[in-house]
DNA sequence: CTGAATTTTCAGTAATTTCTGAAAATTATA
DNA sequence: TATAATTTTCAGAAATTACTGAAAATTCAG
């Protein structure tokens, strides 16, 4: 499988944004030319497409799998495994959100609630609790939140992000909205 | 300088969630022993409390600047440079919510704005251009959005994300007040 | 079952990133 | 403005992460 200039190029950018979105190079580029074809691909078609081994398209497809961003296929009469992107963008964004979640916010909010039920110390404990205790309520809620975000279906996370500059509006209007 | 065992062991978690965060280990280290302590602290301190190089410190704040999470601070009759976390927490989240999203998505969306411009050459590049086009719609969404939290005021903020699954209720009821 | 097709694993290697010490540059006091 | 204190830079070393090819494991048609 060759890619054309287009894709090509959006696979190299994608590849270089790879480690900034907590994944790698491959992983960025292999999910690149999943979701821009249309066609179910198969590992030796994306090994070939990005010029990689083999071995490293069938880890590369392990992760993409533990972040649940792309869907298995068989095609009749060919034992291969085939695999897409979801359709909807919007499924995807909230996946992404869904992991990142998962790695980059409950881990700590474990450790920020060990660190509280410790007894301090000293009054460099008492300080550092108190700046504890600040991070974890913020996370707290950062992660509840977007376990809402989460469970919201895409027309409704379409609104809620067209809103801009409504929002502030919306907010000050809440208490009258719910009827409070 | 020497860390409280309590300190010691978040100072090690901070160290390994710091790349997950899209730092290294050693920023997300010294950012917590500055964040954790309540005194202003200065290159030698950082670098005796984390068993790091004093060039790495150097290297670490450089970066911790580019990202605007610490402050400078003098003290009188000291030539040292002291730093510190700034005391909101909300502060510390929208500027990390910022940055993120100068160097996760605004890259990105560049890169897709010149894909949409280009010519497609084969019915691939239109399906692919199709899918760029989702992306790019949803990131935008997501930038502009993100820009509207960056300029709420901490206040405003902890109301939005406290709402949790009121964020459902109030939509609806938006949608009901406009007649939609 | 058998065995060919396919996928996965993994030890070793390659590439990348991070860290250090020494030297250069900057800062500010006397 | 000379010099001592401090910070920054950077080439090479160390550590980490990613990649490969070969072998092992799995899958499935006959």
């Amino acid at each position: 499988m060759k890619l054309t200039p287009l894709s090509q190029s959006l696979v190299l950018h994608f590849g270089e944004m790879g480690s900034r979105w907590g994944l790698n190079r491959t992983l960025g580029q292999m999910y690149a030319v999943i979701v821009l074809t249309e066609a179910p691909l198969n590992a030796d078609q994306i090994s070939e497409a990005l010029q990689i081994s083999r071995s490293n398209v069938s880890m590369g497809l392990k992760e993409l799998k533990s972040w649940n961003l792309i869907k298995l296929q068989h095609i009749p009469g060919d034992r291969k495994e085939y695999f897409t992107a979801p359709e909807d963008v919007w499924e995807i964004a909230k996946t992404l959100l869904v992991e990142r979640r998962k790695r980059e916010l409950d881990p700590t909010l474990t450790s920020l609630r060990d660190a509280l039920v410790q007894e301090p110390s000293s009054s460099e404990d008492v300080y550092a609790q108190q700046r504890i205790r600040e991070m974890h309520d913020l996370m707290e809620m950062i992660s509840s939140w977007s376990g809402e975000l989460e469970n919201m279906s895409s027309g409704k996370l379409a609104t809620l992000l067209t809103l801009g500059s409504g929002l502030s509006k919306i907010l000050e209007a809440k208490d009258r909205l719910l009827n409070k």
